[in-house]
DNA sequence: AGCTCTTCCTGAAAGC
DNA sequence: TGCTTTCAGGAAGAGC
């Protein structure tokens, strides 16, 4: 599931193949994932990719008219956001098309973007250039520039949960559920535990928590639980590095603790009992805590055939 | 202000 | 073996 560091590695991987190409055409699939592919199909095809940027967990690839296009429309940004399964990849044109792929953008260097999403939880706009920066307003801060004194302010004035602070994209921008749990392991927080409440070298703790684990995420480029792939369709590897994240039932690699599972903001979160104390918390429900009595099959490899 | 629940969607795993 | 049910999750909206 594409979070900030996969989002990231996609990014990276476009920025090599994107930049100075324009877009021919654009063919569409299935759109109820697109807000107006109409306004796309006419906007787009004329224009020359200048850019690529991140913005939480969006992609802005940014297009400005090609001075040799009868396009004028000026300048746009096309913004793509992955939801669970989406893929953005540079393949060629003849290349077999994979299943749930939904929009072709045709380059002028005879290549093709192609986005695909299986479960379409993703979302693709366009916004003329200078509505960006408005976008932008509506997002959270970036977890990896937001500095210590602003961190302590905009989390720890807070009166909810870790985990759901964590999980708002308005808040801090670019952090799911894999990266949340992770980060709250270690900063050594209990995830319903109420923002507000955190001491100030928790609070600092938690932010460095979550730096050095998705700086440290991007190094493996990303995880791959399920669908992710990054430009090029190659997987991530940080899944191996997961300290709790569906680890649940197995033991904590810190203390040995059994790893647990609970639902905090409506989402599976996963904690060692030993090494995130329960603290101070909000509305705790020891019935919401779970454990499974079979280990899950994580990915494909952990499956022995015999 | 903040919480829970629901909806969207598909495929894999679990359950029977 | 094969069919059915459950679950995963990002974001948005409803309702409390």
């Amino acid at each position: 599931m594409p979070e900030l560091p996969e989002v990231e590695t996609v990014v990276r991987g476009l920025r090599v193949s994107l930049p100075g190409r324009t877009i021919d055409e654009v063919r569409f699939g299935k759109t109820d994932f697109v807000d107006d592919p109409l306004l796309i199909s006419e906007r787009v095809p004329g224009l020359k990719i200048s850019s690529v940027t991140r913005h939480g967990k969006f992609i802005c690839i940014q297009l400005e008219p090609d001075s040799a296009s009868q396009n004028m429309s000026g300048g746009h940004c096309l913004i793509v956001h992955l939801g669970m399964t989406g893929q953005l990849t540079v393949t060629d044109p003849g290349a077999p098309v994979k299943p749930h792929t939904h929009v072709f953008f045709a380059l002028n260097d005879g290549r093709e973007l192609r986005y695909r999403d299986v479960r379409r939880f993703g979302r693709m706009l366009t916004l003329p250039a200078a509505g960006l920066a408005d976008f932008k307003k509506l997002l959270g801060k970036e977890p990896l520039e937001i500095g210590e004194e602003e961190f302590c302010q905009v989390i720890g004035s807070r009166r909810t949960r870790l985990k759901a602070l964590l999980l708002d994209q308005t808040v801090l921008c670019g952090v799911g559920n894999i990266y949340a749990d992770e980060s709250l392991f270690r900063a050594r927080l209990h995830p319903a535990r109420t923002a507000e409440k955190l001491k100030r070298e928790q609070l600092l703790a938690l932010r460095q928590a979550v730096r050095e684990v998705l700086e440290e995420a991007i190094r493996f480029r990303g995880s791959s639980i399920s669908d992710y792939r990054d430009s090029e369709g190659k997987s991530g590897t940080f899944q191996l590095q997961h300290r709790v994240y569906q680890r649940d039932g197995e033991p904590c690699l810190h203390c040995k603790s059994v790893i647990r599972r609970m639902i905090v903001a409506g989402r599976s979160t996963h904690f060692c009992p030993t090494c995130q104390p329960a603290g101070r918390t909000r509305n705790i429900s020891k019935k919401k805590t779970t454990q499974r009595t079979r280990p899950r099959v994580r990915n494909s490899k952990s499956k022995k055939s015999k």
